[in-house]
RNA sequence: GGAGACGUGUCCGAGCGGUUGAAGGAGCACGCUUGGAAAGCGUGUAUACGUAUUUGCGUAUCCAGGGUUCGAAUCCCUGCGUCUCCGCCA
């Protein structure tokens, strides 16, 4: 969410910025309701003021034994005209709330314009191993090794959803505590393991909604969500409170799956294990000083990239452009891994700085070295998100008889003899 | 799922229709005291919006939403949460 005041005093930039999202928002709307919400506060604030004062003095009165009745008769019909005003003020204030909610995050000014193809590679890393044949793709790796059963996960869930079996479903096991250790014990992350189904205000909070709700899985009964990402309950974790200098920066990780309806994305991209309905992700989120949120933003891209570095994966990193970018995002970097065998670059991790627009949304606040209370800047990143790094792992560490060469990182979390 | 109790500031806790943004205590900050500390004493210690912008003033907020009333933290209803007991269950 967007400071109004900011709104109110910059209303062509915010329309700019609106635009080059691709966004559909009203802003000379907002900016009528505001002044409408002022003007009821204004006078109900009056009324009110009139009706404490003339409160207190009733029981002064009655002790004096004085005709109250006549006072009483007034402030009955005050009383009913602050009703009025109280009615209509909340219902602009939600419907401007509402509105707002829509408006999504300012882009930073060094983030390319543009659409998708504006996306700027930044930069490359690991290497890219040299074969001397012709490398398969996940999905015949996995056909030799036994380690996923589309067919048969069909039976259970539809398509879009993966079985890992025997290897497959160890090595992704293996996969997801190497990542959450390494986050742990080398770039100092704490631990959390929370709720996949979580209640509309989180997912609001973090800007899925209102926009994304096709998107979402959704349990009607309760209006629970199935989260889309922990970037949901890692962030919204402190949702409402206030925390202390001392409490930050926090570094918070989490593994957990997720879920995505993926609904309009049919055909795009879904061979193998490409896109999933329900995949795992181990996720980081910082939540910072503002003047510290760029320099946060940095660290965990390393993070990131660290993983990559570790399971010796070759990658490229690009910064969006605003038509990329998320809808809460003023800034993020991709990282796209190299999969040799289906010979594409797959996006693993998406590291996002959302300033201060999700803390308004969520009301995550600190006391700042001055005692006031400011709004903090989240931060989030994929460290990383497993079926992608999956094929690169598999298509690269692939000899040409099918068999699979086990990096040692993720073997000693494989008890099983292979 | 059934029955009951409860939900007040950073925390504990009083208040159960009017002068209560909220007693009292703890914590924290500053000052005094001390060789230094503890104890003691004094002062201060919520958030949002509006307005004035030097101290200020007004409004809202005692889980949330609605209702009764001239007036609600206090009474009523609904929802959410916590705890206890029972039932069911991985």
């Amino acid at each position: 969410m967007l400071d109004l005041k900011f709104i109110r005093e910059h209303p062509e930039l915010v329309k700019k910025a609106v635009e080059n999202k691709n966004e559909k928002v009203d802003i000379d709307r907002i900016l009528n309701l505001d002044q409408d919400k002022r003007k009821l506060q204004f006078d109900f604030d009056n009324l009110r003021a009139h009706q404490n004062k003339v409160s207190k003095e009733i029981p002064k009165l009655k002790k004096a034994s004085g005709d109250t009745s006549k006072i009483i008769r007034e402030m009955s019909e005050i009383s009913s005209r602050i009703k009025e005003l109280s009615a209509a003020l909340h219902q602009t204030s939600e419907l401007l709330e509402s509105e707002l909610l829509k408006i999504p995050n300012l882009p930073d000014p060094d983030v390319p314009l543009g659409n998708e193809s504006q996306n700027r590679l930044i930069k490359t890393g690991g290497t890219k191993k040299v074969f001397d044949f012709e490398p398969v793709d996940h999905l015949a790796l996995s056909e030799t090794n036994k380690l996923l059963d589309f067919q048969r996960s069909a039976k259970l869930s539809g398509s879009g959803f993966f079985a890992y079996t025997g290897l497959g479903a160890m090595l992704e096991r293996a996969l997801i505590n190497f990542m959450l250790d390494f986050h742990i014990t080398k770039h100092g992350y704490q631990e959390l393991f929370l709720p996949v189904l979580v209640n509309r205000k989180a997912m609001i909070g973090t800007g899925q909604l209102p926009k994304l709700e096709e998107d979402m899985y959704r349990i009607e009964e309760d209006d629970l969500f199935l989260i889309p990402t922990s970037e949901v309950s890692l962030t919204n974790f402190y949702a409402g409170e206030i925390l202390n200098l001392k409490d930050l920066p926090r570094k918070l990780v989490s593994y957990s799956p997720c879920f995505r309806r993926e609904a309009g994305s049919y055909g795009k991209e879904t061979k193998g294990l490409q896109r999933m309905h329900q995949f795992n992700k181990v996720e980081m989120v910082r939540i910072v000083e503002p003047e510290n949120s760029y320099r946060a933003l940095e660290e965990m891209l390393v993070d990131a990239e660290d993983i990559l570095e570790a399971l010796g994966l070759h990658y490229r990193i690009l910064t969006l452009a605003t038509g990329d970018l998320s809808f809460a995002s003023a800034k993020t970097y991709d990282i796209e891994v190299w999969a040799p065998g289906t010979g594409k670059y797959l996006e693993v991790s998406s590291i996002s700085n959302f300033k201060d627009f999700q803390a308004r949304r969520a009301s995550l606040r600190y006391r700042d070295r001055n005692e006031k209370v400011n709004f903090v800047h989240t931060l989030n990143g994929s460290g990383l998100a497993t079926p992608r790094t999956m094929i690169a792992l598999l298509e690269t560490y692939q000899n040409q008889d099918g068999s699979l060469d086990l990096l040692t990182c993720l073997k000693s979390y494989i008890q099983a003899d292979l």
